[in-house]
DNA sequence: CGTTTACATAGATATAGGTCTATATTGTAG
DNA sequence: CTACAATATAGACCTATATCTATGTAAACG
């Protein structure tokens, strides 16, 4: 897994209102009138936030009438978790063990570390 | 827990380039140097990054000799996990319960669904 | 002491993003 | 068909932020 997915997820919860439409989420589905009355933003705001959530894949609409049902994305708790996980795990899966890493043997601060560290 | 602490690391992790930082750093600490050979950005725009990752709480700098050497805060990992699992967490830790929260007995869409949901 | 190396700070710039008002779209009801 | 209600779209505005160049600072070295 690159981190694009992981990346957008996170792009769309660094915003707290979109956390606390999350967290809203996270108790069950909601209507976008239903939604707004937790927030002092307008309905627009509110439309704009939605699309967000949806194109990070955290959060899927359901029409029905003339009400938008949101529902958090099944998927999304897995793999946020998997893309957390995958960032913070130190184990051979760590992107920077890739093409893309440190060599260690020529790394600089390792040689000052065996010349200087004193710790 | 309020997610104020929680928003300010999402916001630090929304950033690609602070991503690969951090994945970087989740192998080991390393100074500036070494992180920006992974980089096509100049040294001050590290410096910013680093900044912030540090006011997120994210990452510790510790000065030897000319080095900053740049490590993942211990508490880190455990907290943002920690956050993550309130969010997603659709039991009575969840937020929406406080205060700030939905009536679930007068929600608006909560009579939609008594009187016309089908599924 | 002067030079080089590693990093930080200052200030400018450009783009992204959150918010608003105004308006369009879609569905429901009379 | 008309009116209203729920939501979406368009466009403007302003702030935040990612980046750069130029310069400052601090440590090591000859």
């Amino acid at each position: 897994m690159d981190y694009q997915n992981y990346v957008l997820m996170l792009k769309a919860m660094a915003d707290p209102n979109r956390l606390k439409i999350i967290d809203l989420l996270s108790c069950g589905s909601l209507c976008a009138c239903d939604i707004l009355e937790h927030f002092d933003f307008s309905q627009p705001t509110l439309s704009h936030h939605m699309k967000v959530l949806q194109n990070a894949g955290i959060v899927t609409a359901r029409k029905e009438g003339k009400w938008q049902h949101y529902t958090l994305q099944a998927e999304f708790t897995a793999k946020f978790r998997q893309g957390t996980e995958l960032l913070l795990a130190s184990n051979e899966e760590c992107v920077c063990h890739g093409d893309d890493c440190i060599d260690q043997q020529t790394s600089h601060s390792r040689k000052v570390v065996i010349t200087n560290e004193k710790s």
